[in-house]
DNA sequence: CGCAACCTTGAAGCGGGTCAATATTCGTGG
DNA sequence: CCACGAATATTGACCCGCTTCAAGGTTGCG
């Protein structure tokens, strides 16, 4: 990734309210910004839009840095031994993906596009420095980290619990909580099994049934809508 | 819970070894302890032994503690809508539960003792004093949350995916690592199913199915040895 | 156009669910 | 200490949901 251009300090800059979800931005920004340290800082901030299937990081890499998703999509790939993968949680606008960097740790977890992401990448030293002088940045890291166990565990109770109907339906409510008037991505079929525990097979017949039930519908190539009212009467 | 004695400012306390796993004792007491402020906060945290079955905190509830585990083994249920309810996570000795409690939220699920546990309650304002002058806490707690994120996660991958004779077998080495000498506790097939996601009656008959097979020994009334190659095998 | 990636669908088999009966362990009180 | 009942564990028989293996069908891109 190279680097772009210092949105985050630019005022003018026009996607500037989506920082309104940023964990730098949310907190610091209107308290102790006007700091020429801060403004340093925040110039090794990057920002970069990722095509859907485009890898952000990648499992066991160690490069020091933590991203915020500032629009779009991602999941969490996790490769197991037998060459298989599956699916941990997805990320939403606002979410933190990485801390473990923060730690020093190497990345648990590909990450990987969904759906067209634009995305921030902000080195470890950067939020370190911060921390140490203002423990509201500190509170937002750790609801960051407390979000990222709340979907992990919700994978667990919602997705990998009950019938794969079921649990199908359910994660297509969950895209839908996270997406705008019902929209939501028409995900590959390997990426549904790898979320909710079946077959690619399965996943297919499973949609392919879904779509003549008019749970689902087409809508343009790579979004759908759904019936939320419809999906909920199979949980 | 009852106020009970001030274990961690007593240095002549026989159990103050176990101090070391803790994330207050292991990165503060040697550093700035010797404040009279310090040796007040601490006067405020509470030990206390749990018997198997017994609860520490409740799905829901609020109570502002955080605990850390000195022995012994919990789970952390989740009950769902149906009545039903699934196991998202253990936790083990040097653990930190009900994180969630330091920003101020409800617990997320019960946690719940499965091996008789040693268990000191902290209330959270002692840690986010702390914490306010004490870098070395704050990493401490984050270790703590990435520690919770990465046995979340390992129960998706590892505990949900494949057949459940395997997961089973992942289950019982899980247990393995973190017990001295191949030493586990026999767990309620109940909370076996709860775990790898399967009927109580299934786990039953894979359990049974081991111990045939010599994959697992009784020992005495709670606990049994396991035969850490052959579970290998299954994997 | 033609290939590659992805999706859909079918048929057969089996792993685990469901329902039910019996055995075992454990706590409690006589 | 034993007896009794409740909770837990085991086992059986049947069946359904999902996997497996396999064959087209569709979409999109160089």
């Amino acid at each position: 990734m190279h680097k772009t251009k210092p949105y985050c300090t630019d005022e003018s800059w026009h996607g500037r309210a989506d920082c309104r979800h940023c964990a730098i931005r949310g907190t610091v920004l209107f308290s102790v910004l006007n700091t020429a340290e801060l403004d340093r800082a925040l110039l090794d901030i990057d920002n970069q839009c990722f095509e859907s299937g485009s890898e952000v990081f990648s499992q066991d890499a160690n490069d020091g840095y933590v991203y915020t998703v500032r629009a779009g999509c991602l999941k969490m790939v996790h490769k197991l031994e037998g060459g298989a993968s599956r699916i941990v949680r997805m990320h939403y606008p606002g979410d933190a993906v990485g801390l473990e960097a923060l730690l020093g740790l190497p990345y648990r977890h590909s990450a990987v596009v969904m759906q067209k992401a634009d995305i921030c990448r902000i080195p470890v030293g950067v939020i370190q420095a911060l921390e140490l002088n203002n423990a509201h940045l500190h509170e937002q890291v750790m609801r960051r980290w407390q979000a990222s166990l709340d979907e992990a565990e919700s994978f667990i109770t919602d997705l990998n619990t009950g019938h794969a109907e079921t649990r199908l339906a359910r994660l297509l409510l969950k895209l839908a909580a996270h997406s705008e008037r019902t929209c939501i991505p028409d995900l590959l079929r390997e990426d549904i099994a790898a979320i909710i525990g079946v077959t690619t097979e399965t996943a297919s017949r499973l949609m392919a049934d879904f779509r003549r039930r008019k749970l689902i519908k087409d809508k343009d190539g790579r979004t759908m809508k759904c019936d939320q009212e419809g999906l909920k009467n199979l949980i």
